[in-house]
This record gives structure tokens, sequence and C-alpha cells, in this order.
DNA sequence: GTGTTTCTACTACAAATGTAGAAAAACGTG
DNA sequence: CACGTTTTTCTACATTTGTAGTAGAAACAC
């Protein structure tokens, strides 16, 4: 069930494929995808061919063969992809735990207002879910800290 | 002068040596590390060795000779490492811009209220320090948003 | 339908990663 | 010092990743 962890050159085409699906609305070719990269990396046709169907085994992307030319389509969307590369990071780097990835986040990249203001609403939202839930508890115990295992 | 990024396994490496580092303040053996590490890994001893020597050849940990056995030491903290993992994965899965990810984060991982609060006070001196910075600037623009290269 | 352009399928091959065995070297100790 | 215990060094080998060439199949262009 969980795809495997995609490698750097895996993610700039899945970044071609998941832009140039948004944009088209179409399952691409690989010559699509070729040319999307080509400034980028410059990837020969075969190379890029090989990645996607090294990525359709992975199951990854899906190859529509129905036509004369094959089409290719993600098979996870972009976000699920994020969400496991970002689980994947913060298993191997920060021992779980994602606030310590947050604080580095913000502290090395400073927000903009926008997400800022964002990111605060989102914190009065859980502020409000912890409240509700626990109405009515020990008011010192909200969540554990889960700590690097030995 | 950048280090390379660190594999699944050498983060297991390196997670354990910084551990052991912090604990007991010296420079530590091979056989430390794999004895740390045995329980979850089970590795055998050249493994863990066989790694090691490569993270001195990458320069991420340096080996002290100048004992009987050697002890290794990090050359790069546990935080630069995991900055450029995370620079690592803003590059590859989220084109570069840390916002995303930090919804992402609080999104998918509702932050205990000490969390929250370190937050929003980071969130609150960014405040200021935007503010001090946009005196007599047009008070729309602050950061632009970058967005993922073609 | 013949030539040209494009795709697909295979194969290749080096570097990196994951894992470890074997043999040699060094250590510690009776 | 001879011997058992650790360490070190070398070597090995399967997989995965990065990058592509070739040859034959298909499709297109007339």
């Amino acid at each position: 069930m969980k795809s495997p962890q995609l490698s750097d050159a895996e993610w700039k085409v899945m970044n071609a494929v998941w832009r140039l699906i948004q944009d088209t609305e179409e399952a691409v070719t690989a010559r699509t995808v070729v040319d999307a990269l080509a400034s980028s990396t410059g990837w020969a046709y075969t190379t890029v061919k090989t990645m996607m169907d090294r990525l359709v085994e992975k199951g990854t992307l899906e190859a529509d063969r129905s036509r004369k030319t094959t089409r290719y389509r993600p098979c996870i969307s972009r976000s699920t992809a994020r969400g496991e590369a970002t689980r994947g990071l913060l298993a191997r780097a920060f021992g779980g735990a994602a606030a310590p990835l947050v604080h580095f986040l913000v502290q090395s990249e400073p927000l903009n207002k926008k997400d800022r203001d964002t990111l605060r609403s989102m914190l009065a939202e859980q502020e409000q879910a912890a409240d509700a839930t626990n109405l009515g508890t020990d008011p010192d115990r909200e969540a554990e800290d889960p700590e690097e295992p030995a």
C-alpha cells in the first residue's frame, strides 16, 4: 500500500507530471514530460521514459496504453506524496515529532503575513479542539511529548 | 562544504552517535554505536563500521585514531543535518517554500499547548520584525510568494 | 507503400546504499 | 610470549538510482 519514497530525480518527474496534469486535465505522454523538464534538467527522452516506467512499476504512476502513445497519470496525489516524504523526514531526522520541525521551519524561514495569519487561525482551531476534549480533564495533561526512542 | 544528504541507514547511525555523545560527552567507538543500535536494527558490527567509515569519507563523522580504538565524533551538528535534510525536502517536494510544509505539518499533527504557545510567540516576533522593516513602506508588500519554477 | 519521425522495449553501466564475511592486526593477559 | 578477543581493513555482492544508447515497432506524411 505505501508507495516507496521517491528519489530526487523521481520527484522532478512527478512534479512535472502533476503540474502538467493540472494544466491540461489529461494524462500526459513521456514526450510532454521530457519537454517540460528539458530546460531544468536536459534529460534525454529515454532517461525520462525509464524513470516513468520505473515509477509505474512502483505504483506511483499509472500507464494508459489504450492509445497509440502511452499516457501516464499519477496514482497518488501530490499531497499524499508530500505527506509520505514529510513523514519520512520526521522519522529519520526528528524522532517522529512534528513540533521541532515546525519550529525549525518557522525559525529558519520567516513567514509572510498571510501565512502567519493562516497559521494562527489553525492554532486557534486546535486550541478549541483541545479545550473541547479536555473539559473536565486534568488541565495540565494535554498531549504527551514523544521522545526519541533509545 | 555542503555535506551530502544522509541516507536512511546513515541517519540511524548519526542519530545514535549524537545521542551517545550527548550522554557521554565523549567521542564514541564503533562498538558503542553497534550496541546502541543492536536492539532497533540488529546490524552486524562490520555493517555499522562500514557505514561509519563511509560517513567519515563524506565528512559527516570525524575519526580520532589517536587511541587504541578509533573514536568517532560528528562533524556537523544534528541541527545542521536536520536543516539540510529539511531544505532537501522543501526543494524536492514543496517547490522550496516553507509555508506549505508548515501548514501541512500543523494540520496533520495537531500541536500541544506548549508548542502552540512557542509557535505563537515566534510568529509575534516575526510580526514585529516585519513591522520594523516595513515602516514607511507600501504596507501590502511584505514578502513575495515563491512559486514553483517551471 | 516507402521514407521519416517517434516510441517502446531492452540493455548497459557507474555510483550509491544496505549488509556483511574473511583475514589480518592489535590488544590484553596468564 | 602465545592465545583468545576485538578491531581494522578489504572485499563482496545485491539493489536502487541516475543516465542513457540501440534496435526494432509504430505511426505519420505523402
